[in-house]
DNA sequence: ATGATGTATGTGAGCGATTACTAACATACA
DNA sequence: TGTATGTTAGTAATCGCTCACATACATCAT
């Protein structure tokens, strides 16, 4: 029986971090243990310490790799040529999708990272907002610039309204996902604030012919 | 030295509350423990019992005092006759001073209950989401009767986009209060997105003459 | 190839600290 | 005198984490 099977570093990391996001899940930021990532690993506590300093960083990784995984989910929309408002309303499905796949993982993590005590966690999680943020913001500005959105708008404040649409989603979704679909509530509210960003009808036509300053 | 000071089962029972909340603003909802809470109030541990039946009764009456005093809080709001826009704003600044005063105690509070395993303060959680929201549809379905907001709007829709806003601001607000002041980037919101609400130019005269249907 | 060796990965046991909570007893007050 | 409010001193459970020790595996001299 002491045939144990030995994998390296990396492998055993990448366990580990998927292992918190389980918990997490399904149990709630409390469940987040060294006992429980071991006997999902299917090692000892010691074990887990060979390849993670602290607890702490476990949270760091894990708040690394939704930052990865949630931009490499969402990146499809931001590539694209598309129309701005395409692009934004491309983005929310795609990023509603990570948060039905990760089982709202992202959201709470974020949400909770900026309760903790620790520096460097909060740190990490200002960051993927402001990161977020700055990627939203960009799409409107240069929607604007195009002259796909109106130039009244502040690409801040959208960006603002935008990440917000998501977390009322995901909120709501947490506490009854059947009642209150992921999916169809971001469409919904989608199709209401895009109003915001369209021409004014006046305006319109006087920048229909305008060029991007890009 | 044996001369404490005994206090009603009322008075405790709201110090005790009070404490939960003061704890919780300042280190996090780790921070609710009741030895902290056994602390603040200035009595041991086992005299919180005397009051409180377990940690998960303090988050009910937590929950149920954040819910009473929210709605306290933006009431001033809801009862006026003003045009819909307008309350809609009012409550938003409302809301947002109260968060402020509260130290983001309300927004915190809520994500948490989402997350934890006990039925009833989830379904306290839920409830608490659920009233709010049926309140900004309820201004919204007002306005639409009557002719201020565009018939075209979703009220469930548009109550999320507003409770999504206050989440944003807030969230944002929690990592670093002093670069992103809350009432600022909520009102940059706000005008934002009431521009959904109102009427498009070609539908306004239209209704200009129209009565609310109450 | 073979065997020695160093290192990375694992285990078992247990550390001190903290948690929510309780029992036995004391005392203020109606 | 009875009851509500308090204290002291615990309980078992769990937490993050560590230490001494075991073993798989790659490397390297022979």
């Amino acid at each position: 029986m002491k045939t144990r099977t030995r994998l390296d570093h990396q492998t055993r990391q990448h366990q580990i971090v998927e292992a918190a996001r389980e918990l997490i899940a399904t149990g709630g930021v409390d469940s987040l243990t060294i006992r429980g990532l071991a006997s999902r690993v299917g090692v000892t506590e010691a074990a887990i310490y060979r390849h993670v300093a602290s607890k702490e960083e476990v949270i760091l990784l894990l708040l690394q790799d939704v930052q990865e995984s949630l931009f490499q989910a969402i990146s499809r929309a931001t590539r694209s040529d598309r129309h701005a408002l395409e692009r934004l309303e491309h983005m929310l499905q795609l990023h509603v999708s990570y948060v039905e796949l990760r089982q709202g993982i992202s959201f709470v993590v974020i949400a909770q990272a900026a309760q903790f005590e620790e520096p460097r966690v909060r740190s990490a999680g200002r960051q993927l907002v402001e990161k977020y943020l700055s990627l939203v913001s960009e799409i409107i500005t240069q929607g604007i610039e195009r002259g796909e959105i109106d130039k009244t708008v502040s690409p801040d404040a959208a960006a603002m309204i935008f990440f917000g649409m998501i977390q009322s989603a995901v909120t709501r979704w947490l506490f009854d996902p059947s009642t209150h679909p992921l999916s169809e509530n971001a469409v919904a509210m989608w199709v209401l604030f895009r109003t915001s960003l369209e021409f004014s009808d006046e305006d319109a036509d006087r920048y229909l012919k305008e060029e991007g300053t890009d």
